[in-house]
DNA sequence: CATTGTTCATACCGAATGGTATAAACAATG
DNA sequence: CATTGTTTATACCATTCGGTATGAACAATG
């Protein structure tokens, strides 16, 4: 066997996840992606087979690298309070250093989810929906320290908080300066300390 | 002077609007748009002019006939904190009587705003902050009637709640069920009525 | 009835769309 | 060195894109 390739196909998707975490699916061009990726038209098609094919690993391995990871490290903190508030705390930095407003790609497809089809829509309900099970996970590990009062419902509060971040990451894309943003993370941390 | 003209050109804004809505602006052809507004290539032009210029007549005229009719309204409720709660509510009917899951049309455009040209950021800006003026009033006002307790700052607070709108619409677009909803409705009042 | 401006269907424009085909250049193995 | 599979550049495909042009049908005024 000769010479099993010679670009990065991880770093080729990671261009390419940026052109569509930035413009979306359809107003991504091909033309966008191969001046993005660096590589040839032909090696791109060999290599994803399609665009579509190529949008759902990009989403998938943004997925997986950004925000699962996030959560995953956050979830094994041992103050659950301290946790929620880094994750906010996270997304406003990353605002704050984001001059091009380009948000969270899961949850700017998200938004496009009725023109996407069922297997995106499944991948983005299971990330959403593992964002939600953070925020109960760590309000019910709060209450069980005291930390949190009992009376604070733990489903319905990891909903509350959720559209919280959506609603973040959502004004994050232009809409809103960074005070906006850190009143949501206040506000977001009221709703888990009060009953 | 001949014969002014024949269809209604606010009622083919409104049919424009359905497709913009749901589609965004990229993802939306001007054969779509035909389809959608039964009238001839030829009179849309001469009409409106342009694609761009179609958008942005019907996006203000979405902002006025929805957003700000419905803002208008409850603004001059006697009860601010059923007023906020109304809002919600609203939000969530309209939720549940859509199959389509079409959100609002503000906050999806909105999620696009680096892809946006400046006049349309400003509406959407100018649409967003009458929204947050609206709860800010209405906490001021709970305040002034002893309904709100008054360590509630009415600022950050208002933002807080336009994030938990913000993600409510965007959630509504497939990614969480009426459930869900009225637990983002909820956790947004125990926002006002707590300190 | 003539004028006027709108409607419609249709044809057209150059450019861009997603995707395929080709063939030479290339790098690593046997 | 021959083989093998990739990379590149380029040309090409039919279709669609936003927008324009045409001319006849049409409806209301003078």
């Amino acid at each position: 066997m000769p010479w099993e390739k010679t670009f990065d196909i991880d770093k080729a998707t990671d261009k390419a996840t940026e052109v569509f975490w930035k413009k979306g699916y359809e107003a991504t061009s091909m033309a966008d992606l191969i001046d993005a990726m660096q590589i040839n038209k032909g090696s791109l098609y060999n290599a994803f087979g399609s665009k579509k094919a190529l949008f759902d690993r990009a989403l998938a391995r943004y997925d997986q690298q950004n925000r699962a990871a996030k959560i995953a490290m956050l979830r094994q903190w041992d103050d659950p309070v301290a946790a929620i508030r880094a994750l906010f705390d996270g997304l406003i930095d990353e605002a704050r250093g984001d001059p091009r407003n380009m948000g969270c790609f899961i949850i700017n497809t998200a938004q496009d989810l009725p023109n996407q089809p069922p297997e995106v829509a499944e991948t983005v309900r299971q990330s959403l929906g593992d964002i939600e099970s953070f925020f109960h996970e760590m309000i019910e590990k709060g209450q069980a320290k005291g930390q949190i009062p009992a009376t604070v419902e733990a489903r319905t509060t990891a909903q509350a908080l959720l559209s919280m971040l959506v609603g973040l990451r959502l004004l994050a894309r232009g809409a809103a300066g960074i005070p906006a943003l850190e009143a949501i993370r206040d506000g977001a941390l009221r709703l888990v300390e009060n009953a």
